[in-house]
RNA sequence: GGAGGGGUACCGAAGUCUGGCCGUAACGGGGUCGACUCGAAAUCGACUUGGCGGUGAUGAGCCGUCACGUGGGUUCGAAUCCCACCCCCUCCGCCA
């Protein structure tokens, strides 16, 4: 959400911003309710003001034993005509509330305008694209070969989109989680955080999924509860309704959980494989940081992102969203898109945004200011770090070998027992 | 699932029965600043919640208003009375 004061004086900017992200601004029905809002509140808080004054005066009058008829038949019409205000003045705040959370954040200066991922800006390339000599298999059909890949068994115990890993395939997907964790908490400063895997709506709201994005949730029937879509749910919520301590920032936190999402609307695609599931497991990078080094934060955090791919020697490249591609909640997002062969194209696989002041003040996040004392909004950010499903899928087909047999990045023997090659099951 | 107790500021806690100088809010602790001290401890003193609106310069300050878990109701007036809901704790039952 903006900051409404914000909006209020600067209504060309906002509808600029919201130009650049192809939607087309009204903000005329925002400016009339914004005014009529300050126009009911001044006149409710005076005849607040009267009622709290007559308020004490009854009771000085009643330790005298004076008459209150008068003056309690007086305010009882005052009190009257404060609840009709009072119900008008909800139902605007209603609106304009609903109004404020349909405005999305305003994109940074640096981020190039445009309408489709095609106009997304490429930042950097890193390493070599592996090059075969023989026909390359995709991670589908090197994984069921393998014995370590089972959509079909994943289908009947669930359904559509899901995966079941077996033997080499399950050690790699945990291998992977603890070798990310142990990188951000060792090497990168992050905190580990095992949080809850369902939140409540507050949360939801808090971090912008709700309420407009209900459809990509999956809810807990018979409670107020949604599966994380993602650790950035939890993890930032983990200090929402709180005053920081300037000195504190920036939080840096980290969790592995899995996400759980409808992924509605995007029925036919990526239907083979496990690219595009109800359920992945990821390590999420959350920080919450002052105003002040949020936009540092955000190299730094797609950097330790990145780290991940350099060091399982995966070729990668960086590109900046363009305005019709971020996010709602996002001012800037990088996506980290890792090279997947069999596809002959990158795929995302990390995506890092710096969400400014607009979640921490749905989520009321905010940090004393040390010298002035003064509480502001802190700002967060958060980013893949990374997909272990799709890390998965691009160590599979990145280091297969021609007999179907995929060998293990030297990063990753250690956290399994020392394996340097998947071969099938005998 | 059953029974009981509770939710007031940074923490603890009084106030609720009997509605009105009880809301920045008693009392205790913590924190910040200052005094004393070579320094520290102890002691003494002062200050310590946010939202919204107005004014002002989007500063300081000032004025008003709201918030005693949440939402309603009663009343001239609600932390206090009534209703609904949420959460926490204790005991019993069940349980990985």
């Amino acid at each position: 959400m903006l900051d409404i004061r914000y909006v209020r004086e600067n209504i060309e900017a906002v509808s600029d911003g919201m130009r650049r992200r192809q939607m087309e601004p009204d903000l005329a029905p925002f400016v009339e309710l914004d005014r009529r809002r300050r126009e009911i509140l001044f006149e409710v808080e005076n005849k607040r003001a009267m009622r709290n004054k007559a308020s004490e005066e009854v009771a000085q009058m009643k330790r005298e034993g004076a008459d209150i008829s008068a003056i309690t038949r007086k305010m009882r019409s005052i009190s009257g005509e404060i609840k009709e205000l009072e119900s008008e003045l909800s139902l605007v705040e209603e609106k304009l509330e609903e109004m404020m959370m349909g405005i999305p954040n305003l994109p940074h200066d640096t981020v190039p305008t445009g309408t489709t991922e095609e106009e997304n800006l490429e930042v950097r390339v890193w390493g070599e694209k592996p090059r075969f000599d023989f026909e390359v298999k995709d991670h589908t059909t090197l994984g069921e070969e393998l014995g370590i890949l089972d959509f079909e068994r994943a289908v009947k115990i669930t359904g559509a989109r899901f995966s079941l890993l077996k033997g080499p395939g399950a050690l790699l997907e945990r291998a992977l989680i603890n070798f990310m964790l142990d990188m951000h908490t060792g090497e990168h400063g992050y905190t580990e955080y095992l949080p809850p895997f369902m939140a409540n709506r507050e949360s939801f709201v808090g971090t912008g999924q709700l309420p407009k994005f209900e459809e990509d949730l999956f809810r807990v029937s018979d409670t107020d509860f949604y599966l994380v879509p993602t650790a950035e749910v939890p993890l930032t919520n983990v200090v929402r309704e709180e005053i920081l301590r300037e000195e504190d920032l920036p939080l840096k936190m980290t969790a592995y959980t899995p996400c759980f999402r409808k992924e509605a609307g995007s029925y036919g695609r990526d239907v083979r494989g496990m690219i595009r599931q109800h359920q992945f497991n990821k390590v999420e990078l959350v920080k919450i940081t002052s105003p002040h080094t949020s936009w540092d934060e955000l190299e730094t955090l797609t950097r330790d992102a990145e780290e991940v791919l350099r060091r399982l020697g995966l070729s990668y490249r960086v590109v900046s969203l363009c305005t019709g591609d971020l996010g709602f909640s996002a001012a800037k997002t990088y996506d980290i898109e890792v090279w997947v062969p069999s596809e002959g194209r990158y795929r995302e696989i990390s995506s890092c945004s710096n969400f400014t002041d607009f979640q921490s003040r749905r989520a009321k996040i905010r940090y004393r200011e040390k010298e002035s004392k003064k509480v502001r909004f802190c700002h967060t950010l958060n980013g893949s770090g990374l997909a272990v499903g799709r890390t998965v899928v691009a160590i599979l087909e990145n280091y297969q070998r021609k007999d179907g047999t995929v060998d293990i990045p030297e990063a990753l023997r250690g956290y399994m027992g020392g394996l340097k090659t998947i071969e099938p099951a005998g």
